[in-house]
DNA sequence: ACGTAATGACAAGTATACTTGACATATTGA
DNA sequence: TCAATATGTCAAGTATACTTGTCATTACGT
């Protein structure tokens, strides 16, 4: 499973930490789910859409 | 995390066992998914609005 | 009424998604 | 150059998402 979080995350200028923070995750959450160590839950996907104010399959694809 | 997976396996008349075959997962996650004991992973959240062919937001919802 | 299919649920095990804490390296800015 | 910030990663613990196996209850068809 891809993802776009680090260049969503570019597009606004915040760091690993800042996202966190403002999804309530750990800095490693981030991190993990950036380089690709696991996916996030899908209530946690739906936090980040949220955030991003995108649909989860504009943040996320199968692949 | 609601769902509407009932109402979209009772549109097509599958049982849960139907649905866990197509899916390729076990007959109890199902169960378990549509009594809300827990949410999906975001692979098998892909799978089942793939299946459907709707977005994920239109099968689950926060709240 | 009977047998079968469907659903709900529990237990115990495994895999995955999270946590905090720590540390090394890379990048940035003054 | 130096210090601060950002990123990547590891370890160990907890929570959640899955598995198979089993059983009780409900609904359905004849």
């Amino acid at each position: 499973m891809k993802n776009r979080l680090k260049i969503l995350r570019a597009e606004r200028n915040w760091s690993q930490a800042d996202l966190a923070d403002r999804l309530a995750v750990s800095r490693q959450t981030i991190n993990a789910i950036e380089t690709e160590k696991y996916d996030p839950s899908l209530p946690l996907a739906f936090k980040i859409a949220d955030l991003f104010a995108l649909r989860i399959e504009d943040i996320f694809m199968a692949i």
